[in-house]
DNA sequence: AAGATGCTTCGGTTAAGATCGAAGTATGAA
DNA sequence: TTCATACTTCGATCTTAACCGAAGCATCTT
């Protein structure tokens, strides 16, 4: 009798505290180990499991063997997507665990969301690249200017690989800690790469934060200027 | 300690089945009332009640009060298009709450989505416009091409107006039945209008089916041609 | 081989919340 | 006023599943 797909299930799996804890530990893009998981959660590891092999029986994470460990990541950039999605509406509603922030300044500034940069200085580099023209925006799609290729080559990434894969290009995904957009997408990815590669800044051990060097921070600010505070829905 | 949004808030509204399904059945994007929605879900009235204030209170749906009778409808477009996304993802991992597709073969042919256009029908609606260039597809992102902003004019909608919204004018959806992709957006839904509006199709009164009439169904699939079967992932 | 580490499975307990009957409130109809 | 309809609130029951201790399996180290 019931039509459609299963919502409830991916909402049941989302749903347990120690579960949505495990799925944002994952949002930091790298594999974790149960045990970790575990961790996360705030639960034991038998707990963590079960956990575990109920969300990769539900098509969010899977894992790979290595030793005697296993490492589990999000199975794909869909349910990266996903989350960030639900994130972006629970926030937009008012859903945060603690109070309107996070309370480490360091996360609010800059962190990791699956694969690209958010807070402030994800908000600010999508603004600057929609005030130069770098990027348009129509309403909520994001495209890449012809002349916003040469300006983004020029900071030594090249577009033209990018663009093959599935993934879109670009993406806007709502920032929690700001209540803005930041960029995400096959761009946003490559670019967060490259600040660690180019040694401007490296995860934080501990939590999604990323943390700039002087050095990488002054080079940062100048690489994304802002024109002026660019009003956004 | 814990950072960010409350995910699993939203997870747990979405998760119980009875919800999923007073949800599901708003995605046809009517209002609907207490009673109404205590059958779809499949629970008594008392039960409903507790549940349409949960989701209130979670921010996913609201209600309006007129004479004796509450109409309740998804929150706002952020809502359902949370629900989309949730859906397209559920289907993509096969959770379907049956078997493959709709039994019915009308809801299979062409549904409402939301305010939009789904199923069968619609996914050739966007291969068309795809086809024929009056979309772009980049990845994931959907532009209307100059060219493209004329031929729709041409079947009788303007574009213009559409685009002013916070909204954004294409948006793609993940069909469940098709697992194609089909137009969302404010596009998507003036076509939606349209049809029904020129009396080309209505709304079936049981379910989210969209009951077109003979010449209506000519016109459309007139309109609507697919040179080829166009691959898309 | 023996021990340590990482993880899973099993079993019993417990707590959360979904459910509905019954009673209460608000609006409309007669 | 009286009755009916639409819905909410209260209270009690009952099912589900989260949880952890204990035991088991697999892999690595020594």
């Amino acid at each position: 009798m019931k039509e459609g797909p299963d919502i409830a299930r991916i909402g049941t799996l989302i749903g347990d505290p120690a579960r949505a804890n495990m799925l944002t530990a994952l949002m930091g893009g790298q594999a974790l180990t149960a045990t970790e998981l575990a961790q996360a959660g705030g639960v034991t590891l038998q707990t963590a499991s079960s956990h575990l092999s109920k969300l990769e029986d539900g098509g969010l994470i899977s894992q790979r063997k290595q030793g005697r460990h296993r490492y589990f990541t999000l199975a794909d950039g869909a349910a990266g997507t996903l989350l960030e999605n639900i994130m972006g509406f629970a926030a937009s509603r008012g859903h945060l665990r603690h109070q309107p922030g996070p309370k480490d300044p360091a996360l609010r500034k800059a962190r990791i969301c699956y694969d690209h940069l958010a807070g402030d200085y994800g908000v600010r580099m999508l603004d600057s690249f929609v005030s130069r023209g770098v990027i348009r925006t129509d309403g909520e799609n994001l495209m890449v200017t012809e002349q916003g290729r040469a300006d983004i080559g020029q900071i030594g990434i090249d577009v033209a690989p990018l663009v093959s894969s599935r993934r879109p290009l670009c993406k806007s995904c709502l920032d929690w800690s700001e209540r803005r957009s930041h960029l995400a997408g096959t761009l946003g990815k490559a670019l967060l790469s490259h600040f660690l590669e180019k040694g401007w800044a490296r995860r934080s051990s501990e939590s999604r934060a990323v943390l700039f060097t002087p050095e990488g921070e002054r080079k940062f600010l100048s690489l994304f200027p802002l024109e002026r505070p660019s009003p956004e829905p």
